[in-house]
DNA sequence: AACCCGTGGAG
DNA sequence: TCTCCAAGGGT
C-alpha cells in the first residue's frame, strides 16, 4: 500500500464516523430497523441509485418517495404504462434513465423471475446499471464487498493520497486506490459512509478538513493542496442553438403535443412540436395558422448547449388538423409532465393574458 | 475514447 | 450573472 496509509485504518474511521453521522433518507434501513433485522429491499436500493447518477440527493427525495407509493415493487413498476413513469420523472432529467429504468423492471420480472440479480456481476447485464450502481446495490443490499466510485469517492481519493493527475485519466488510478480501501465486511456501510463524506466534508468547494474524520491520514490536507483537488481537464464551452415551439390551443380548450421520439434529447418526453434546433432553422408549424410570436423567447441550458426557443401561438378550430402531434383535452393535460424546457414554453405562453381570446 | 444526455442549487 | 457540478450510463 502506498503512502503507509493501509486500508483498515482508513474504512475503520470512515465507518466509525459513518455510525454517528449517516443521513436519514427515505431509502436506507437505520441502525434501529437493522438490529430488528430488517435488510435493504434490492428494489428501493436500486430505485435510489439510479435517481441518484448525476443529481442530488435533495432533488431525488420527493421523487423516490412518488415512485415508490405509486410503484412499490419492481412488478408494480414493471406493469405501468410508459407514459404514466415518463410523466413521473419528468423534471428530474437524463430521461434516458426512465426509459431504461422501465425496460430493467421488466427485464427483472421476465427474466429473473421478479427478483434482482445478487451479485454485481449479474446486476451488469441490466439496462441502466453501470458499474457503480452495480457496485452500489451489490454492496448496500447484498454486502457483497464491491468497491463504489463515483465522483465523491474520486475527490476522497484524490486528496487522500494528493494525486494531481487530472480526471477522467485519473480514473484508474483513483479507483485502485479505492478498491484498496475497501473493506471485506460492511462494504456497503463503507461505500454511504465515503459519499455522505464527500457530500457533506470533502466538499468539491471548502472542504471542511477540520472536522474531517481522515484529517490525520489525508496528504492532500498535509501538503495544503486539498481545495485543488481533484485536477480535472477543462471542459468545452456550450454553443448556443436556436429553434421555434408551436403553440396551438384549439377552441375546446385542447393542446397540441407530441411525444418525442425514443431516442436522443429528451427522448420519449412529452413536448410542443417545433423546429430542430440549431445555428439557423428552418420553421416548422405544424399546420396552417394564423401566428402570434410571442415578445419573449424561451431560455434552457442542457448539459452541453444553450438553447433560445421563440414562441409561436395559434387558436385553431374544432376541425383543424395538425401535420405533426396530437390534440390532448384540456383536462388531460399536465404541465407538470412535461420536461423543463417545454415547462418553460408553457409558463410563457401564460404570461400572455389576451392570448387565448 | 469522446461525446451525448437535464436540472436546480451553491458560491 | 455565470460557472461548476451531483450517488453515471449508453453509444
Amino acid at each position: 500500500m502506498r503512502d503507509g496509509l493501509y486500508s483498515g485504518v482508513i474504512s475503520e474511521l470512515l465507518l466509525s464516523w459513518y455510525d454517528d453521522n449517516a443521513r436519514v433518507m427515505p431509502w436506507r434501513v437505520g441502525p434501529a430497523e437493522r438490529a430488528a433485522g430488517q435488510r435493504p429491499d434490492p428494489y428501493r436500493i436500486w430505485l435510489s441509485e439510479v435517481m441518484l447518477q448525476q443529481t442530488t440527493v435533495a432533488a431525488v427525495r420527493d421523487y423516490f418517495v412518488k415512485f415508490t407509493t405509486l410503484w412499490p415493487t419492481v412488478r408494480d413498476l414493471a406493469a405501468a404504462e410508459d407514459a404514466e413513469v415518463m410523466g413521473a420523472w419528468a423534471g428530474l432529467g437524463y430521461y434516458a434513465r426512465a426509459r431504461n429504468l422501465l425496460k430493467c423492471a421488466r427485464a427483472v420480472v421476465a427474466d429473473h423471475g421478479g427478483a434482482f440479480p445478487t451479485s454485481r456481476d449479474g446486476l451488469l447485464t441490466l439496462p441502466g446499471i453501470g458499474p457503480y450502481t452495480a457496485s452500489a446495490i451489490a454492496a448496500i443490499a447484498y454486502d457483497e464487498a464491491a468497491t463504489v466510485v463515483d465522483g465523491n469517492v474520486e475527490r476522497v481519493m484524490a486528496r487522500l493520497h494528493d494525486v494531481h493527475t487530472p480526471l477522467p485519466a485519473a480514473k484508474p488510478e483513483l479507483t485502485a486506490l479505492a478498491t484498496e480501501h475497501t473493506p471485506v465486511e460492511r462494504a456497503g456501510d463503507y461505500a454511504q459512509s465515503v459519499m455522505d463524506l464527500g457530500a457533506t466534508i470533502c466538499t468539491p468547494r471548502n472542504p471542511a478538513c477540520g472536522i474531517c474524520p481522515l484529517r490525520d491520514p489525508c496528504a492532500a490536507r498535509i501538503a495544503g493542496t486539498a481545495p485543488d483537488l481533484p485536477r480535472k481537464t477543462p471542459k468545452k464551452l456550450k454553443p448556443t442553438r436556436h429553434g421555434i415551439a408551436y403553440v396551438v390551443r384549439r377552441d375546446d380548450g385542447a393542446w397540441l403535443l407530441e411525444t418525442r421520439p425514443p431516442k436522443g434529447l429528451l427522448g420519449g418526453m412529452l413536448g410542443w412540436p417545433g423546429s430542430d434546433w440549431g445555428d439557423d432553422p428552418a420553421p416548422a408549424p405544424p399546420l396552417e395558422a394564423d401566428w402570434t410570436t410571442l415578445p419573449a423567447q424561451a431560455l434552457h441550458t442542457f448539459t452541453h448547449f444553450h438553447l433560445k426557443l421563440t414562441v409561436q401561438t395559434a387558436t385553431v378550430g374544432p376541425e383543424a388538423t395538425a401535420n405533426r402531434g396530437q390534440f390532448v383535452a384540456q383536462d388531460q393535460f399536465q404541465p407538470a409532465d412535461l420536461p423543463t424546457v417545454m415547462r418553460k414554453v408553457f409558463d410563457l405562453t401564460r404570461q400572455e393574458p389576451d392570448l387565448w381570446g
